[in-house]
DNA sequence: GGCCAGGGCATCT
DNA sequence: AGATGCCATGGC
C-alpha cells in the first residue's frame, strides 16, 4: 500500500505558483492551510479521509506545471481523483489567456500584466469557504483567522503525517453539532454562531446541495445562497469565487475591492454599488479573476 | 482612543 | 424602497 506519491499538474496557460503563494500567506493565525520552508501544504478530505497535500513554492518565475506531493496516514485508502480536485483548487482548469485577452479597462489591463500568472487558489470544500465567508464579516482578518483557529482547536479534526500534526476543517455536521452559545465562548457575536450552526444544520441535514451550486449558473447559484438568511451579496459572491469556482462572481461592498477600486481608479470617495456595476461590467464574464487581481495589488 | 474591519438583518420612515 | 441602527470584537 502506497501512503504518498507525486505528480505533475499542467494549467492551462501561465502560472505563477509564487504569487498565489504570498497572496495566501497573510496571518500566523491561519490553522489549516501551512506556509513554511518555501511550501504550501494543506489538508483535504477526500471520501472522508484526511490527506495532506504539498506543494512548493517555485522560483518566482512563470511555470509550465506544477508538482504536488501528497501523503496520507498509514492505513487509509489511497486517494482517488486527487488530480481532479487539485486542477480545480489551483485554479489550473481556466485558460487564464481568456482573462488576459478580453477586452478590459486599462487599469485592469496593467494588473494582468503585473501580476501574469497569478491564480487564485479555490478553497476545496465548499463548506468551509461558506463557513469562512460568515466568520470573516465586519471583522478584521486577523481577528477573523483567530476566530476559525477557535473553531479547528475545538472541534479536532486533526492527523499527523511526518510528525507534524495538520488540522482539517471541520464539518457540517460537526459544526451542527455545536450550541451558539460554543461560539460565543469563542467569541463570535450571537448573530454569527446563528448563521454558522444554522447553516451548517441546513447543510448537514441534506437541506443545501452545496456541491450542485457548482453547476448552477451564476445567476440562480447567487439566488440559492442569497435565500439563506446570513448570507447576503458579500457572503454569497465570495463563495461562489472561492467554493465553487464561479467565473463571474463579484463580492459587491468588499472593503478590499472597495480601496483597491479607490486607489487604482483614482476615486476621491468609496465607490458604491452603482459605479462598482458600471465598472465591473467590461470584466465580465470574468469577474472572479477581476477580484482577484484586484486583491492581490492591496 | 477612535475608527473601522473581506456584512447582514431588523426596524424605522 | 431606501435609510438607519445594531451587532461584538479587536487590530491599528
Amino acid at each position: 500500500m502506497k501512503y504518498r506519491g507525486s505528480f505533475r499538474i499542467k494549467a492551462v496557460g501561465p502560472y505563477n505558483f509564487d504569487l498565489s503563494y504570498s497572496f495566501y500567506r497573510r496571518s500566523r493565525f491561519e490553522t489549516v492551510d501551512r506556509f513554511a520552508d518555501r511550501y504550501f501544504r494543506r489538508p483535504l478530505r477526500i471520501d472522508g479521509w484526511p490527506v495532506l497535500v504539498s506543494i512548493p513554492c517555485g522560483d518566482g518565475c512563470l511555470t509550465e506545471s506544477i508538482r504536488v506531493d501528497w501523503a496520507a496516514p498509514e492505513g487509509l485508502p489511497r486517494p482517488a481523483d486527487l488530480r481532479h480536485r487539485l486542477m480545480s483548487m489551483l485554479y489550473a482548469d481556466f485558460d487564464l489567456g481568456d482573462f488576459y485577452g478580453h477586452k478590459l479597462d486599462p487599469v485592469m489591463k496593467r494588473l494582468t500584466r503585473r501580476f501574469i500568472g497569478f491564480r487564485p487558489m479555490l478553497t476545496p470544500d465548499i463548506f468551509e469557504a461558506s463557513a469562512w465567508a460568515i466568520i470573516g464579516q465586519q471583522v478584521n482578518l486577523q481577528f477573523a483567522y483567530r476566530l476559525k483557529s477557535r473553531l479547528v482547536s475545538r472541534i479536532d479534526r486533526s492527523f499527523i503525517v511526518d510528525g507534524e500534526t495538520y488540522y482539517l476543517f471541520p464539518t457540517a455536521a460537526d459544526i451542527a453539532s455545536l450550541d451558539y452559545a460554543d461560539l460565543r465562548e469563542m467569541r463570535f457575536s450571537g448573530r454569527k454562531a446563528e448563521y454558522l450552526i444554522d447553516l451548517a444544520r441546513l447543510v448537514a441535514a441534506g437541506d443545501l446541495d452545496l456541491e450542485r451550486l457548482k453547476e448552477m449558473e451564476y445567476d440562480r447559484a447567487l439566488e440559492r445562497l442569497l435565500s439563506i438568511r446570513g448570507l447576503g451579496p458579500w457572503s454569497a459572491n465570495y463563495i461562489l469565487l472561492r467554493g465553487t469556482g464561479h467565473r463571474d462572481a463579484f463580492p459587491f461592498g468588499d472593503s478590499g475591492i472597495n480601496h483597491a477600486v479607490t486607489r487604482l481608479y483614482g476615486l476621491s470617495e468609496k465607490p458604491d454599488i452603482d459605479y462598482l456595476t458600471e465598472l465591473s461590467r467590461a470584466w465580465r464574464p470574468y469577474r472572479s479573476l477581476a477580484t482577484f487581481y484586484l486583491w492581490k495589488s492591496l
